[in-house]
RNA sequence: GGACGGUUAGCUCAGUUGGCUAGAGCACCUCGCUUACAUCGAGGGGGUCGUAGGUUCGAGUCCUACACCGUCCACCA
């Protein structure tokens, strides 16, 4: 038999791949039916996080999908009922404004031009074509997921669930359409929530000004237009300059328009900071808000959505906010009210998807409430028991202060708790039309939440759709059928571990915590696997706009994917951002071509006699002693291969594969018994044969989660081969 | 302002509960195309483990302070 003597990836991904998928073996159900698994075994499940429908998979994805396959391939040749069940995300905002943009570029048209249904049909359209690449993608990288399971977001299945969750949650009064202030981003033109606004310092002015003459405190402000919605001065109740104040309400003239300013103590309030008096601008500051609720004060709504002035007879209506300030600071300045005007670092929030200067403004929303106590309606979780009062950041809390849910590494666990505690009320409504439509009706004053209508007619449906990770935060129960009572529901849920990026911490665990506890009164997974970013040669953060990211694919294509699964393993600690040199993944690329050589040469000094070689394949030779013990040190190399995988140090496994594989079993054990081998002593050649056959099986096995493409192919080049692959083989001394 | 991470060979990083004469890959130097592999083999140089203290028989590993780099959160109007 001729064996090509330089591995090439390219040749054979592809042909495994579709060998595995004809095989059936990703899917649990083929494996429990040809005798892999059983039903009474364990299960070991995972959720693909579902990539963005938004284009191409990057990096990060990758990382993600190799540490997952991983663990899927270690656990389902271990025995284990094994489910990795794939999906993509429609990514609400993040999508339709890519498509909203190449549609401006290439037609000059908005989404209004084109009317809601056209629209959505050119989105769905880009949605479709986005989920075929990645698709391909997920398989190129060797991603042994169930493909018979896929699930989408925003498919008819996730729909439904989205409905009956919403409905869930509006009838435990835990989410509720009030008129509050939220992040509104006059560039996307909708709310966002409060962790999809980024800040960043830049440099601004802090003007300090009276309103008039005869108002007796100056006041600081940097963005001096939104003072026109000014209706109380806060001052801190221990400050002696303002104490006397505290409780007037005055009528001052700012710049011609009539203001009724109330002063109120505030804690809130820093003596040292400006004036040590704040101008509360109940409509567009979020701490003003707050102040304004707890003093009672009018809310003055005076910036609209396109972040305009919008004050009824006034002659800044309309004008934009930086001409409004720039106006009002030269009126400040000609009637001599202005004081000082001095640089200030100042953090601008910005819409992370369209980078647009958010503007605080107060509208009418749905929230999800996460301080409202409630009686706990299920009596399946272990740490709250049914008819309990507890809250969303309670439910949060809880299940991972009790351990019910761990965090590789723990240290997020800090970061976790301490998001919670800072955590504000869910604004879940967003003024776009690509995603779920919120299940709510309006006739007249009522309210009805459903997913369809009664059917009196008259009802209208709220136009609005829900925040992408309203349906993200069910993705493990969703996606295995919920509402209805599947039985994969019953055999895969909770998931076993749930590998994700340290920035999406958030955004996505800490909701699926909160959405799965209350909504399915189960914790979503087990296990959070948190792994580092990958970064560029310099240590930068990989984005486009730096062109600085790799492709993956590209990446693959060039080294083969089982070099690019190995590059991005190995010495990325979890938690910890890795970088992607050439070199790393041109070692591995060696790596890979040195595995290939030395099953090259182990399969040619195999005997050709018969009787011989069924020996050898079926580990029946007596080994010569030191041939025994070599197998005996190799056995406790893969005791630790196995520790470490169990214990998610997948970069210690990687490494100690490879360094086992090259420097002691190709540098020593191999190259010691070339001599034995070709002495002329049979038995002692057989020996040295047969040791070096059965090593090199075993590690085939163990080396397959990390490069499964390589050692697939290698398998079937064993004589002993006869279709039975390499990726339901039965992992080595498994206890 | 709060929290977290990093600081170990020229570069990228390991070093799990303190015992290491401090490791790997790449790079570098010398030799070798030996019938698995030159995508290789044999050998070699190179580190006071960020700084200053402390605990200990013993510290890269634990404690305290500081410095620099990075990240997250909050936010001062």
């Amino acid at each position: 038999m001729e064996i090509p003597k330089n591995y090439n990836p390219e040749k054979t991904e592809e042909k495994i791949y579709s060998r595995w998928e004809k095989s059936g073996f990703f899917n649990p159900d083929t494996c429990i039916k040809k005798g892999k698994t059983s039903t009474k075994s364990p299960h070991f499940s995972i959720i693909l996080p579902p990539p963005n429908v938004t284009g191409v998979l990057h990096t990060g994805h990758a990382m993600g999908i190799t540490v997952e396959d991983i663990l899927i391939r270690f656990y389902r040749m271990r025995g284990y009922r094994t489910l990795w069940l794939p999906g993509t995300d429609h990514a609400a905002i993040a999508t339709q404004s890519k498509v909203e943009s190449i549609i401006q570029k290439k037609e000059k048209k908005n989404r209004h031009d084109l009317g809601r249904e056209e629209f959505l049909k050119r989105v769905n359209e880009f949605a479709n074509e986005s989920h075929d690449t990645i698709v391909s993608q997920v398989k190129k990288l060797g991603a042994s997921v169930d493909w018979s399971r896929e699930a989408y977001t925003l498919d008819k299945k996730r729909n439904i669930a989205v409905n009956t969750a919403f409905k869930i949650l509006y009838d435990l009064g835990l989410i509720y359409r009030k008129i509050r202030i939220v992040n509104w981003d006059p560039k996307g033109q909708t709310t966002v929530s409060d962790d999809e606004v980024d800040y960043k310092e830049e440099e601004g002015m802090l003007y300090t000004f009276y309103y008039d003459k005869n108002f007796p405190i100056p006041i600081a402000t940097t963005r001096p237009e939104t003072k026109l919605g000014d209706t109380a001065v806060a001052v801190n109740p221990k400050d002696k300059r303002y104490e006397k104040y505290i409780g007037k309400v005055f009528q001052v003239n700012f710049l011609g328009e009539k203001l009724s300013i109330k002063i109120v103590g505030d804690e809130v309030v820093d003596k040292d900071f400006g004036t040590g008096a704040l101008g509360v601008t109940p409509a567009h500051s979020h701490t003003d808000w707050e102040i304004a609720e707890r003093h009672d004060l009018e809310v003055k709504q005076v910036i609209n959505e396109y972040a305009k002035i919008d004050i009824p007879d006034s002659k800044l209506s309309n004008m934009k906010t930086k001409d409004a300030r720039n106006f009002i600071v030269e009126k400040l300045k000609e009637k001599n009210l202005l004081i000082k005007e001095e640089p200030i670092k100042q953090s601008v929030a910005r819409a992370e998807r369209t980078s647009g200067v958010i503007e605080p403004l107060p509208k009418l929303q749905w929230f999800v409430d996460v301080n409202k106590e409630f009686p706990f309606p299920h009596s399946s979780l272990s740490f709250v028991e049914k008819n309990e009062k507890v809250t969303l950041k309670k439910l949060m809390q809880l299940a991972i202060k009790g351990k019910h849910i761990t965090i590789t590494p723990s240290r997020f666990e800090k970061t976790y708790f301490h998001w919670i505690d800072n955590l504000r009320d869910w604004c879940i409504s967003r003024q776009i039309w690509f995603g779920h439509r919120i299940p709510a009706w309006y006739k007249n004053e009522e309210i009805f939440v459903g997913e369809n209508p009664p059917e009196k007619s008259g009802w209208e449906q709220d136009p609005d759709t829900l925040d992408t990770w309203f349906s993200s935060a069910l993705w493990t129960f969703s996606t295995l059928g919920w509402p209805e009572k599947t039985e994969d529901l019953k055999n895969y849920h909770p998931t076993t571990v749930l590998n994700t990026g340290y920035d999406i911490l958030f955004f996505w665990v800490a909701r699926m915590i909160l959405m799965t506890t209350t909504v399915f009164g189960d914790v979503p997974f087990k296990q959070v696997y948190i792994h580092g970013l990958v970064r560029d040669e310099k240590g930068r953060k990989m984005s486009k706009s730096l062109g600085n990211s790799l492709d993956p694919i590209e990446v693959a294509k060039q080294y083969g994917t089982d070099a690019l699964r190995m590059s991005l393993i190995i010495g990325a600690a979890p938690g910890n951002d890795t970088r992607m040199p050439e070199s790393k993944m041109k070692a591995q690329k060696h790596f890979a071509n040195k595995v290939w050589n030395a099953s090259r040469f182990v399969l040619s000094v195999l005997p050709e006699e018969k009787e011989d070689l069924g020996k050898i394949i079926n580990s029946e030779i007596s080994l010569i002693k030191k041939d025994a013990l070599c197998v005996k040190k190799f056995e406790s190399h893969i005791k630790e291969v196995t520790k470490e995988i169990e214990s998610l140090r997948l970069y210690m496994a990687a490494e100690k594969v490879y360094h086992y594989f090259w420097h002691t079993f190709a540098d020593v054990i191999i190259e010691e018994r070339k001599d034995r081998i070709y002495s002329g002593d049979k038995e002692d050649s057989l020996s040295a044969v047969s040791t070096i056959y059965r090593l090199l099986t075993d590690q085939l096995k163990i080396i397959h989660p990390f490069m499964p493409f390589l050692t697939e192919e290698l398998w079937s080049l064993l004589p002993s081969y006869e279709e039975n692959l390499l990726i339901v083989e039965k992992w080595p001394h498994n206890q």
